[in-house]
DNA sequence: CGACTGACCAGAT
DNA sequence: TATCTGGCCAGTC
């Protein structure tokens, strides 16, 4: 019968379906993956992603709109490098308007 | 087994 | 805007 993804593989469909300049907030990914209110589920998830991964990792974000990375460590960096090159505006604080951008 | 920790979240103050 | 609280749940020790 229908077999269905495992929720990891959920997960990894659902994030690189996120179109360009657009993002989405670790609960919401959660939901698009079938599996509400696992926002930390999320978080962990993505922290074992391979370094050389071609999903876009980078546009996830917490649900205040910041990225979740120590202000000034070289994570949140590459991640707001990579949203700027995605299109996505991030402030010089990590800051980006979800009513602008949340998917 | 309990205690503690996270790429989290929503509501209250 | 900032801080706190309770909820969430898989890993780790």
């Amino acid at each position: 019968m229908g077999e269905e993804l495992p929720p990891t593989e959920r997960l990894y469909t659902a994030l690189a379906g996120i179109p360009p300049g657009k993002v989405v907030t670790y609960g919401q990914l959660a939901e698009l993956a079938g599996m509400p209110r696992r926002a930390r589920w999320v978080g962990q998830t993505l922290k074992k992603l391979p370094k050389d991964t071609t999903l876009p990792w980078f546009k996830v974000i917490n649900s205040q709109g910041r990225i979740s990375f120590p202000a000034g460590s070289e994570a949140a960096e590459r991640q707001a490098d990579k949203l700027r090159e995605d299109g996505v505006e991030v402030s010089e604080q990590y800051r980006i308007n979800l009513k602008v951008y949340q998917l």
